[in-house]
DNA sequence: TACAATGACTTTCATACGTAAGTTGAGGTG
DNA sequence: CACCTCAACTTACGTATGAAAGTCATTGTA
């Protein structure tokens, strides 16, 4: 698939609100913005037409505004991001990051229940270990 | 502990191999960068140089080099950074990220068996699983 | 109808980033 | 001793990024 440039981190942020909302004016992606990010909405404005440019969104004229949506798979999106994130500080290691989110971020027991669950639907899917 | 300025991606890339090899000169991190990635020796320089700056790295004079040591432990700035990435990809959840790690990426049994071990680990130093 | 809002589109703008090249001085080598 | 090398320190430089401000056309409303 041709390479879309890469997008920035703020854009990223603007994205997954895209993302969310399947599809949104830039009024209602603005209002979802963390108001502690304090974002103007011309900024929102902006990362989301340089988001369009770079071949992350879609739009279509709706009456005199437009409504962006996704046009590449937020998976898609993430996986890049997240290789590009483990390749620079953990060298491309899957483990680390996985532990560090484990030990060093609140985690419920809630959750911790679920990642079992993950482990075990893993495990069902990836065949029994090994039969060699 | 007063803010340093972020690292950029580039920069932590650089940082990670000060980390592993705990302390070095600008060759012996220039030696350890993957090579597909071309860089030169003086952008790694630069890059070091900028670490430092920015108050990641400290250097001690060895003769006629310079060797960098860490200064922040790599801990804390891999929690931050982290933090940011998951603030921004995830509005700051932990699961989805570790649930994308585990479906998304290529993970042995052998790892599945060590995160299992881990999720024990957690609970072990969590208490029990809530006697409600 | 005149006007304040609202949005799209264009332009700005300082700083950060990625990626070096140039310059200088100390040391080892023929 | 003249030179080559290597590393430090300085300077460069185009593009990306974060963050808007301006401009202009459309519109619901007083």
């Amino acid at each position: 698939m041709g390479k879309r440039q890469p997008a920035s981190k703020a854009e990223l942020e603007i994205a997954r609100i895209v993302w969310d909302l399947g599809n949104a004016t830039v009024r209602q992606v603005f209002e979802q913005v963390d108001p502690t990010r304090e974002l103007d909405f011309k900024t929102v404005q902006t990362y989301l037409r340089r988001l369009e440019a770079k071949g992350y969104l879609n739009t279509q004229q709706d009456g005199r505004s437009k409504v962006y949506s996704p046009k590449v798979r937020p998976r898609q999106v993430i996986r890049e991001t997240v290789d590009d994130f483990l390749q620079r500080l953990f060298d491309g290691a899957t483990l680390p990051l996985v532990q560090h989110l484990i030990s060093e971020r609140d985690i419920s027991a809630i959750e911790i229940q679920e990642l079992r669950e993950m482990l075990d639907r893993w495990e069902q899917d990836h065949g029994p270990p090994q039969e060699k």
